[in-house]
DNA sequence: ATTGAAAGAGTCTCAGT
DNA sequence: ACTGAGACTCTTTCAAT
C-alpha cells in the first residue's frame, strides 16, 4: 500500500538507491536495475512532479565542521494545548535541527546540534527553558552515532 | 574553530546551502555567492577530499511513500559493555534507521521508520525485545514532525 | 586561489516501437 | 511504457592571471 500513488518495483528501487547516493548518474543507474538512462529520467521527473522526491541533500561530516555535540531533549509541556506556540519559538532556535510531537511521557522531543558543550549548555538554559509553556526538559547527549541511515 | 580544517566563509556557504538543495548548478551557486563555477567546483572537490562532505542524498516524502510512523526507543541495556553487540543486532533491523549512544537515563537511542504501527508493534516484539542485553525499552511515536532540518 | 573557455559527461526531449 | 539518439546543459580540466 503506497497511498494513492501507484509506485511499482522500478520507482521504489530508484528511490532506494538514491537515498543512499543522489550522484550516480541516470545511465549508470539503469544499467544497475537493467532499463535505459531515459527510462530512469522519465521515473525521477514523475516522483517529482508527485511530491515523493522532494530533492537532494548534501550529506556533510558535522564532526569534521566542528559540531561534535547532537542531544536529543525530552520535553514536558504545562499543557499540550501549547504545543504550537512552543514548537514556534523552538523553531526560532537555529540549533534545534528536528522537532517531533510524540506520545509517552514526553510532549515533544527535539533534536539539537551544537559545536560543543557549553552552547548546548547556553541553548538549554539561556534559549530553552524561557520559552513559556515547557515545564521541564531531560537531555540525553550523544556519546557515539553508530549508523545513519535517514 | 573548524577542527583542523580551514574552512573559510566561501566553503561554509557552499555547505549551507546544498543542505538544502544539492540539486542547483556550479554556475548557478557561483552566481549567488559571487564567484565563478570554476571556483565553486574547485572548493566541492576540496570538501570531498577533505571528507566534509560525504555524497548527496535524496530526500523522500516518507508519508507519500506509505512510511507513515516515526517513532524514537530509549533502550536501556541489561550492562553497558554489551553497546557494540546490541548495536551490531539493531542494524540488522532494516526500520531502525538511526543509532546513538547516550547519556542519561536510557543506554541507547533509536529512531524507527515503518510503514504502519502494527509493523512498529511487530518490530518492537518480534525483533528487538528479543535481542539479548536489552533490558527494557520505552517507545515514543511520533504524532507530526513539526520541522526537520538535519 | 580564481577565472574563462574548451573538452568531456550527463540530462533532457522526442520520434519510433 | 521503454528505447536510443540528438540537442542541450553541466561538470571537469587547464592555461593564464
Amino acid at each position: 500500500m503506497n497511498s494513492k500513488l501507484n509506485l511499482d518495483k522500478l520507482d521504489l528501487q530508484i528511490i532506494e538507491h538514491m537515498m543512499d547516493d543522489a550522484e550516480i548518474s541516470y545511465a549508470d543507474l539503469g544499467k544497475k536495475l537493467f532499463v535505459s538512462g531515459g527510462t530512469i529520467h522519465v521515473r525521477i521527473k514523475k516522483l517529482q512532479k508527485d511530491g515523493v522526491v522532494k530533492g537532494t541533500r548534501l550529506n556533510p561530516d558535522l564532526k569534521l565542521l566542528g559540531y561534535d555535540v547532537i542531544a536529543f531533549i525530552g520535553i514536558y509541556l504545562r499543557e499540550s494545548s501549547l504545543y504550537d506556540s512552543v514548537a514556534k519559538e523552538l523553531h526560532k532556535i537555529k540549533e534545534i535541527v528536528r522537532l517531533n510531537y510524540t506520545t509517552g511521557n514526553y510532549s515533544m522531543f527535539a533534536e539539537i546540534v551544537c559545536k560543543d558543550i557549553s552552547e548546548l549548555r547556553d541553548v538549554l538554559h539561556e534559549k530553552l527553558q524561557k520559552i513559556k509553556g515547557i515545564e521541564r526538559t531531560e537531555t540525553f547527549i550523544s556519546l557515539e552515532e553508530s549508523f545513519r541511515e535517514a
